[in-house]
DNA sequence: GGGGTGTCAGACCGACTGTTCTAGAATCAG
DNA sequence: CTGATTCTAGAACAGTCGGTCTGACACCCC
């Protein structure tokens, strides 16, 4: 077992500017490299010649692979998850709140596709080292909005009552759809998609006013 | 080297009793090692292990690792294709057909969840020579017979008039939520997922009959 | 000039992989 | 029993991977 988490210590505390720009060149050099070969053949030595560096230097700059493949994880889905918060929070009301939680999710993965299907396929493949994957760890933080909002509709009324967390899952498994349709094709137009989703859901979950 | 691609050829083309057995205890031990250890992890040796057997027997009747994983995706995706098949021609009428469909995909993976999840991760987490997922050649065959149920249900007016294909991946993305649960945790409970599921499918869908 | 420090390349190591090879054991036909 | 075929184990091979090590630039403060 590792002493610390496996994930902190890098080189210092305050970051030099060249390491900063280091460090964000290859994290989409990272995203590059799993969307043009996949995750298991996204090596050290790929990832550092797409940005024009020896594998060494990947390794100077971030403590191991997994380091760096879970700050891609990090940009992304930290970047996904607030920009859906921001949206949510300027209306009001349980079914205005799950459209624009909608809406900006589907918005997000459409605009930064590349990035997200990288992500999502970091967290498919990529074991711990008891090898556990990564999308387990999930539920709580992370689907902690989209319950909140199901939650209080279902409270008001707005939506049909049914067990909290088959309603999330399967809003999640909705949304999560325009992913499965970008890293099948990197260029689907996902405007059908878009226009359907959030009728679809809303009648799903029985809501009154549509 | 081989003469041959390296695919096909097993040694005969009539079986043998043992190789038979050897065969399906092979797909076996692939199925509980993919499941214990992940995908990337399920070595030759390690599947040998579980079978009791050395790797070298294992690729005596696979021809390769690949050719193994391959038939336990055809094994288990071929059995649960034929069980929904089954199901669905035994009731007339989209909205029950598109029920027993539910339901029958439902249970199957309640049932069968360990093989489930061991195809899902190989379909996932395995990639050809050219570096493309096995999860991208399903759309035409795998989906026919929920297209033609949606499509009818749309014709005869039984479901809201949606493009097709967007309509075919919402259904399905809801149905693979089960697998989702199952791969988190394979002693999940599916019973309140399979309560909810067709009637929430129903309501999305805009059944008018429900 | 000299001594640090940050930055990087290239050689290298050990571990692991899928696959092939060799040869011996088990089984069965005659 | 003999001989061929089927089956199996283990060693060996070739390749890739993540990670370490050594050393050398470039730049700084003194």
């Amino acid at each position: 077992m590792r002493s610390d988490a496996g994930a902190a210590q890098e080189p210092r505390g305050a970051r030099t500017f060249i390491e900063t720009a280091r460090r964000q060149q290859l994290v989409d050099a990272a995203i590059a490299t799993v969307n043009e070969l996949g995750y298991h053949r996204a090596s050290l030595a790929e990832i550092g010649k797409r940005a024009r560096i020896a594998k060494s230097a990947v390794v100077y700059y971030f403590s191991s692979k997994e380091a760096l493949l879970l700050e891609v994880l990090q940009t992304v889905f930290g970047a996904l998850g607030g920009e859906v918060a921001a949206a949510v929070e300027r209306v009001e009301g349980p079914a205005a709140r799950l459209g624009r939680y909608a809406d900006a999710y589907l918005a997000h993965v459409d605009t930064r596709r590349r990035a997200v299907a990288a992500a999502v396929e970091i967290a498919v493949s990529h074991r711990t080292a008891e090898g556990r994957p990564l999308y387990l760890l999930d539920d709580e933080a992370d689907t902690a909005l989209l319950r909140s909002i199901l939650r209080a509709g279902m409270d008001d009324g707005t939506f049909r009552s049914m067990p909290l967390e088959v309603a999330t899952g399967l809003v999640e498994s909705v949304l999560d759809r325009s992913i499965t349709l970008v890293q099948r094709d990197p260029d689907a137009d996902l405007a059908a998609l878009r226009a359907e989703a959030v009728p679809f859901l809303l009648r799903a979950l029985g809501a009154q006013d549509v």
